[in-house]
RNA sequence: GCGGACGUGGCGAAAUUGGUAGACGCACGGGACUUAAAAUCCCUUGGCCGAAAGGCCGUGCGGGUUCGAGUCCCGCCGUCCGCACCA
């Protein structure tokens, strides 16, 4: 009688071995091929959560497989630690957020041994840790020295409730990414960084990146945000001018007013002197920025009574308009209208009752009239524009370009929607930014050997803002030049800064530097990094731009960080409601009533797991129950990896019965003589088959075809081939579930672990079929089927299909008008 | 508004280049074993008609191409995601 599969025991005891025998540990000095396969690291928020488990089983999954295939692989982990929730312990509890980061770190670490990923311990890091943070500060006046960092007074996203400036991508719909508050304009010194002297080469970049989702490379490719056209001056009636950008200089001859926005210096200097342009333009700054307001704001224009003169024409003015839909930080933050061409120009020509002239043809007419509300943006030949008539849109892009250029009032111009990336934060748990304030020298490199700044311990938070700057000693420092008393930088980096290089230090992590340039190199860039799609534009885009600063630094000859990306689904569950309204846990339910007050629940839609909503399922619980081979197998089980996986206690049983099954195959083994050839062939497809699965990270098709093998097998009858079969099947299922392939391994007598065994060798002779079933159809519709040798020759099937009784009587005795076979798979008779 | 993805049984899903739609899992139902339960095993399960053999219908909807369409093309509908007054 089989014995059952003890997980617990099982579990705990091979956990001990891998972590004994070093069984990860990367050797950089391996002979074999290198592979270096990441997932992207967990911030130490307090526990693992199921999004974890499933993100760090797929990496495994990958990583144990590769090493079977005979490669050195990297498979490292480690902690994004700092960040803001921290602070937020330390202000709700009392604790310090570096007692409280590395507490949470004890622990998730625990449970990512106890669900037995493969990783390389020996390289773990925290960014928290001064030896991570001081490298990033060398890496930091790296950049400083290469002229990539700059100081700039700028208008910055304020947010008010966390007391920090966000960048602009951590704001969403004019609201704080954290605290959710209005985020507010203000002006503060901040440190940027040159992200967009890179803007062009991110952006060729994404096109080499052929194992990245076509989605990210789109969402990046808008982010950048590339607009090539004009940059030309109007003269203004004042006697001065304005530079205005387009992408549409063919149009210029459809203009009709010039628009500035309200920031504009033109715009500041007519609101001193007349209030009524000062109270407009304080209301088009007001003006909100979410989706909602954009679609509903009307477009409002204020007269300056100030005239442009067209480049073209002196006797042609413009009016030139303040308008709330032209935004200071894009272009030069004034626009050219040309109604009939662009819909934001037409709704506010028609506002105003501007001219609406047509200057390109839409095929039907080139009357200069222009009717209706919808602008004309498709193509067409230029249309009552001089010089430009009968021209594509194209040809008289360039022309206008070459006249401007020639004439000397304008020049060909690429704009970007990518801004420079502000890091400066004004918290306290991050890397200290290693720059001193001096009065008399400036902003002042923190000298090497002084690295890494540290930060002090003593530190409150009773109240809000910046701790560093209000500890009573830690900023006050001898200026490194010249010695008078000077200020430390009270301002942190950003915390995307820590994510964009640590994939690096993994792979080399020396005490006196960075990183080993050669040792770094051998491993990257990263074959495989796998996480959540919240992080395509922001985290993704800030590590290739990284990457790229220290290839043009010549610290790294590496250009992009990851080869290959893949974005995974969130794991879901369904959601419960209260008869009172409020969010229930699965817990708190049984048999649709919450069990506290026996009343009827209602059942929600299936959401990403979310403490707010109350239907997360931690996995620690579930690890113990049902051990950690059962977890992983339905973490790779059912859905796709990239689409969402829906956590539900049948599915977890499920798994957890597949495990017991594969136990009893193992445990019964038992000698056997004789062949079955359809079971060595089902064992060798399904070798390849999985292998294959793996490495396109379909671990779910995987999963079924391990299925069909473990069927196959209960269904045979005893023989030499089925042992073969059980045996091997425990290096097939080593990647999703190490623990049970160990004992079993250790049981039927194999040498080692099998982490290191080698994954079997496939007969391809046996992937093949020497019988295959054709499909006999009569007018594309299946009537019968045949089994036939494989290979067998055209006239041979097209003779056996029609001989089928089936198609006889289908036929009625009428010959067939066509008959049609493909060899080995089907034979269409046309009746 | 712009861009993208997706739509297949009660559910999660498979279907390599157009070639037997629904593999595999979950759930449901029936049965075996058991004093009973758990566990395990066997059978059934897209819909309709039929006792059966068999037939008809079926991959969001409507067209088209093809010997043959879940897959390709055109037009709709719906869901989800990203971006957004970007000149």
């Amino acid at each position: 009688m089989a014995s059952r599969f003890n997980a617990l025991k099982a579990d705990a005891a091979w956990q001990a071995i891998w972590e004994e025998r070093r069984t990860f540990a990367a050797k950089d000095d391996s002979p074999r091929p290198k592979s270096y396969v990441l997932e992207m690291f967990p911030y130490p928020s307090g526990k693992i959560h199921m999004g974890h488990v499933r993100n760090y089983t797929m990496g495994d999954v990958l990583a144990r497989f590769r090493r079977m295939k005979g490669m050195e692989v990297l498979h490292p982990m480690g902690w994004d630690a700092f960040g803001m929730p921290a602070e937020n312990a330390a202000m709700e509890k009392g604790v310090h957020p570096g007692a409280w980061t590395y507490q949470n770190i004890d622990t998730m670490r625990a449970q990512l041994k106890r669900i037995g990923f493969g990783l390389d311990w020996t390289r773990e890091l925290a960014t928290c840790d001064p030896e991570y943070y001081g490298q990033e500060q060398a890496l930091f006046l790296d950049m400083v020295e290469a002229g990539l960092v700059y100081r700039k007074e700028s208008a910055v996203n304020w947010d008010p409730v966390d007391m920090t400036v966000l960048a602009n991508e951590q704001v969403i719909d004019g609201k704080g990414w954290r605290s959710g508050a209005t985020v507010e304009r203000r002006k503060l010194s901040q440190w940027f960084l040159k992200i967009t002297d890179f803007a062009d080469e991110l952006l060729d970049g994404l096109g080499e990146l052929k194992d990245w989702p076509d989605k990210v490379k789109l969402m990046q490719e808008n982010w950048i945000g590339k607009s090539q056209g004009l940059q030309f001056r109007f003269t203004v009636s004042d006697g001065g001018a304005v530079e205005v950008f387009t992408t549409r200089p063919d149009t210029i001859f459809g203009a009709s007013f010039v628009a500035i926005a309200a920031d504009h210096p033109l715009a500041l200097k007519l609101a001193e002197g007349n209030p009524e342009i000062a109270a407009f333009s304080e209301r088009c700054r007001a003006g909100g920025t979410s989706a909602a307001e954009i679609e509903t704001q009307e477009k409002l224009g204020y007269n300056t009574g100030l005239t442009a003169t067209h480049p073209f024409d002196p006797e042609w003015s413009l009016p030139v308009y303040i308008a709330n839909f032209v935004l200071m930080d894009y272009g030069v933050g004034a626009v050219f209208g040309v109604p009939a061409h662009d819909q934001r120009d037409l709704d506010f020509a028609r506002k105003y009752d501007l001219p609406v002239k047509r200057v390109v043809s839409d095929g039907n007419t080139d009357a200069p009239e222009f009717a209706g509300d919808e602008a004309y943006t498709g193509p067409g030949k230029l249309v009552n524009s001089q010089f430009l008539d009968g021209m594509e849109i194209a040809e008289a892009k360039k022309a206008v370009i070459n006249r401007a250029e020639g004439e000397g009032w304008g020049k060909g111009t690429t704009v970007w929607r990518l801004r420079d990336w502000g890091v400066s934060r004004q918290r306290y748990w991050g890397t200290p930014i290693p720059i001193i304030h001096c009065e008399s020298c400036g902003p002042v490199p923190v000298p090497r050997d002084q690295l890494p700044v540290t930060l002090p311990e003593d530190v409150s938070f009773d109240v809000p803002g910046n701790p560093l700057d209000r500890h009573p000693t830690w900023k006050h420092v001898a200026c490194p030049k010249c010695g008078k008393p000077a200020r430390r930088e009270t301002d942190t980096l950003d915390t995307f800064v820590d994510s964009s290089w640590y994939f690096v230090r993994f792979a080399s992590q020396p005490s006196d530097a960075p990183f080993n340039k050669k040792v770094a190199e051998q491993w990257l860039p990263v074959k495989q990094y796998i996480g959540g799609v919240e992080h395509a534009i922001l985290h993704l885009l800030y590590a290739r731009f990284w990457t790229r600063a220290l290839r043009h630094m010549g610290q790294l000859d590496i250009a992009e960080p990851f080869a290959g990306l893949f974005t995974q689904g969130m794991v879901t569950h369904e959601t419960y409601k209260s008869a009172e309204g409020k969010w229930l846990s699965p817990q708190d339910i049984r048999d649709g009533v919450e069990i506290a007050t026996g009343q009827p629940i209602t059942t929600g839609r299936v959401e990403k797991m979310s403490k707010s909503k109350k239907n997360t399922v931690d996995p620690g619980p579930i690890v113990e129950q049902y051990g950690a081979d059962a977890v992983r197998w339905f973490m790779l089980s059912d859905s796709p990896p990239e689409r969402d996986l829906e956590w539900s206690e049948a599915g977890i049983e499920g798994a957890w019965r597949f495990v017991q099954r594969l136990w009893r195959l193992f445990d019964g083994l038992e000698p056997a003589e004789g062949e079955d050839k359809a079971l060595t062939r089902k064992l060798h497809q399904t070798i390849a088959g999985v292998a294959q699965d793996i490495e396109r990270l379909s671990f779910n098709k995987a999963v079924a075809k391990l299925y069909e093998l473990v069927n196959a097998i209960e269904k045979a009858k005893p023989s030499a081939a089925r042992g073969d079969a059980i045996r091997t099947l425990i290096r097939v299922v080593a990647p999703m579930a190490p623990h049970i392939a160990e004992e079993a391994w250790a049981k039927v007598g194999e040498d080692g672990l099998v982490a290191d065994a080698t994954w079997p060798e496939i007969d391809t002779a046996m992937l093949v079929e020497d019988e295959v079933t054709i499909a006999v159809q009569v007018n594309g519709k299946l009537r019968d089927t045949l089994l036939m040798a494989k290979g067998a020759a055209k006239d041979d099937v097209e003779a056996a299909a029609l001989a089928s009784e089936k198609i006889v009587r289908m036929l009625e005795g009428k010959p067939p008008r066509k008959v049609i076979v493909v060899p080995d798979r089907l034979v269409n008779v046309v009746a």
